[in-house]
DNA sequence: TCTTGACTATCACGTAACGTGATAGAATAT
DNA sequence: ATATTCTATCACGTTACGTGATAGTCAAGA
């Protein structure tokens, strides 16, 4: 069978088949002018590459699976089901993340993912260390229902409004500054471990985001600039 | 702000800040010696770009998202969480076969993904054509629960054990070419159109490849090879 | 002042799985 | 004999960076 005809029949392009070849995937005989002609047997290896593809093996993977036959191919369909759960998981979180911006706008999203990526990092370097159910207690960040993100969404607004009401006072005094410190604390509580760098990050997104400084400024004009110095002197203090 | 201290805030590495830079996506001042300087603005567009990364957006569409204020982002939101609800039904449906895979074995799924990408091109092609509700037909090949899996492993059974009886008869007889034909209408019936074409692949696989061999012949030994040859005669008659 | 170390810069190649031409020889149909 | 179809082999493009290599810059200590 010539390369069209089993392109054809198993409906891939000729080129993933000349690609199948180059890397030593699926190597047919060649005739005399060079062209590949496809065996019965290959046939039933390209339709077991093919079936392992569609289970989003990587090639790589496929290679070591058809060729070595000591690997226990149950053992890594086994495997191969945990990843493919584990990125349902996550899909899921994200269409959680799309449907509550859909609510309640972007802040509380960049809050949330503003160092998402040390949170994985810690994270994969704490289950290198201690293990996967050591690390079970960070995942309070994954999934936040309707009412959680209700209370939140509460909570700030008190903050808020206290906070308007002290806006005549210097950002210094100890009131404003105990509410900056209850702010870092939620953070903490209800995200991730909020340090000063990233409370400093996050006090000079609220000056230069306009989505935040509308939102925030919805419970008082020049609000969300009066919190970022606040913010700012907070950490100023605190450093060093 | 400097690049390593931005690139340790918001947990990206100093790469992919430049790489950023690179592509026009974040391009920071420089000062005299060409070092980047990150400025409070350049923050808040960062963390704006990893939360839409976050979703799997990507870059080239992050770009697009931010600069352009004419796009609709709450469209591109919900467009893109239509687009994670499909990977998940996808993630499942391989799950699934993960599943379908360790109770009944390979062979089931191989007839299932033999030529499931014509399957798609056919389907692609007849949305185009007739748009996605006259398709709707199309989708019995995925969902398929356990109790139809089970009358499937049975009818299989069943003709396989009828074929067995007759196998000191030629492949040519009609009783048994009678046979062939009710396997491929109920290929047909269950999974998709089985063509001439593929039917002959199918053959070609139920001699070549052990797994087959070795499921067909717990009913009779050498079962396999008959039925091949069978499938064989039954194509050779209809071609032309 | 010189050196050391930490930080920065710009190439530039590698990754996975092909898509997409370009060019040229081989097989088949007319 | 010629036109068409099929085949082959380069070889560059794609995405979002990782990973060196090499070299210039800055602040601090001897």
């Amino acid at each position: 069978m010539k390369i069209k005809e089993l392109s054809k029949l198993v409906g891939v392009t000729i080129r993933t088949l000349h690609y199948y070849d180059e890397i030593g995937l699926l190597s047919p005989q060649k005739d005399d002018a060079g062209y590949r002609i496809y065996s019965e047997n290959d046939i039933k290896r390209l339709s077991e590459i093919l079936m392992l593809k569609e289970l989003e093996f990587s090639l790589t993977k496929i290679k070591v699976l058809i060729d070595e036959p000591l690997v226990d191919k149950e053992k890594a369909l086994l495997i191969h089901r945990d990843i493919l759960e584990k990125k349902n998981e996550r899909i899921y979180a994200l269409i959680d993340s799309i449907d509550n911006i859909l609510r309640n706008g972007f802040e509380i999203e960049i809050i949330k993912n503003f160092n998402k990526n040390d949170y994985k990092r810690y994270k994969d370097e704490a289950i290198k260390k201690y293990g996967d159910s050591a690390v079970q207690s960070y995942k309070k960040t994954d999934k936040l229902d309707t009412t959680k993100w209700n209370s939140i969404q509460d909570e700030m607004k008190d903050l808020f409004s206290t906070l308007a009401t002290y806006m005549d006072k210097d950002v210094s005094d100890d009131s404003v500054q105990i509410l900056v410190n209850d702010w870092r604390n939620y953070i903490t509580d209800n995200f991730y471990d909020c340090t000063l760098e990233i409370l400093k990050g996050l006090g000079e997104l609220y000056i230069s985001d306009k989505r935040f400084e509308a939102n925030i400024d919805k419970t008082k004009i020049g609000l969300s600039n009066y919190f970022s110095k606040a913010i700012k002197y907070y950490c100023n203090v605190r450093t060093k």
